[in-house]
DNA sequence: ACTCCAATGAAATCGAATTTCAAAGTATCA
DNA sequence: TGATACTTTGAAATTCGATTTCATTGGAGT
């Protein structure tokens, strides 16, 4: 069984929380799926193959994953909240292109020390941090 | 009359746009806030003084504020939409404390210009950013 | 003052997020 | 394995900020 997997299930136990059929079918769907879905997007796609589970479901689970740490929520300007898988220790910031909606993900520990600086500049301790740039990506560029 | 207000009439005239009794109010008291504040809460403050204006008119005019440019939007991460005034060419990124939701303004050259190098790593051409630091600030990191 | 639109306020609507609640499932233990 | 004690689930209801509708009122040029 994948590391994630195993820290979700792990999470499960520690909080008097409960295996079900349906948080196995999600999280195994969750895995599966491309990043940055939303919670209605990925609620639709798991329908396909497992119609009797409901929207509820689907969004308390997110946020399930969310709170276990296995997930991270992202909110990309649009009002939808969107998940990604998140493995220990990384991170990474986003490029959203304005356009065509195309999502880059990238890392710089550079910035991310130079926040650190600031933080401390101002006496503030940081828990985390989002940051995204809005713009045009390569294709959209010449359009 | 200010900067600000000159710009802001400018648009106004430039759009075929009116200027109004309740635009003069709204603005006055705009520029009069301190910043941050949602759409809500400036509506109330608003409110006391001039009862008959209706939340309605708020919004749109805080929307056409941010439109004219001398405002922008912003999200700290609760759901709701925040405005500040921004005078032309100024740009800022906020440290925001989870705990007592105290807002501090920063201001650092040498991120913004990092964040221009990934986007040309990527061949992305960056229109907005947005960058916030989320944790304690000095006063809540004792408690 | 007349006329043409734009603006306003109250209420309605929208959409995502979140909650409620009765029914069903899970884990534990006798 | 069957009873017990909670937890989970699905559908529907609710919440809440954002946005729109619409009848009426208000600017500003003529
Ligand atoms: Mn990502
Ligand atoms: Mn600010
Ligand atoms: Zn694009
Ligand atoms: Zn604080």
């Amino acid at each position: 069984m994948g590391e994630l997997k195993k820290n979700f299930k792990a999470y499960l136990a520690a909080q008097g929380l409960k295996t079900t059929q349906q948080r196995e079918v999600i999280l195994d769907a969750f895995l599966a799926s491309p990043s940055h879905l939303s919670t209605e997007e990925f609620y639709l796609k798991i329908r396909k193959k497992h119609p009797s589970i409901g929207y509820a479901t689907v969004y308390r689970t997110l946020k399930l994953f969310s709170e276990s740490g296995i997930a991270v929520e992202r909110n990309f300007g649009d009002k939808q909240t969107r998940y990604e898988v998140l493995s220990d220790e990384e991170h990474h910031d986003h490029l959203v292109c304005t356009s065509c909606s195309k999502i880059i993900e990238f890392e710089d520990p550079e910035i991310e020390r130079l926040q650190e600086n600031v933080a401390l500049r101002h006496g503030f301790k940081v828990l985390n941090h989002s940051l995204e740039l809005y713009g045009l990506c390569a294709d959209c560029t010449g359009k």
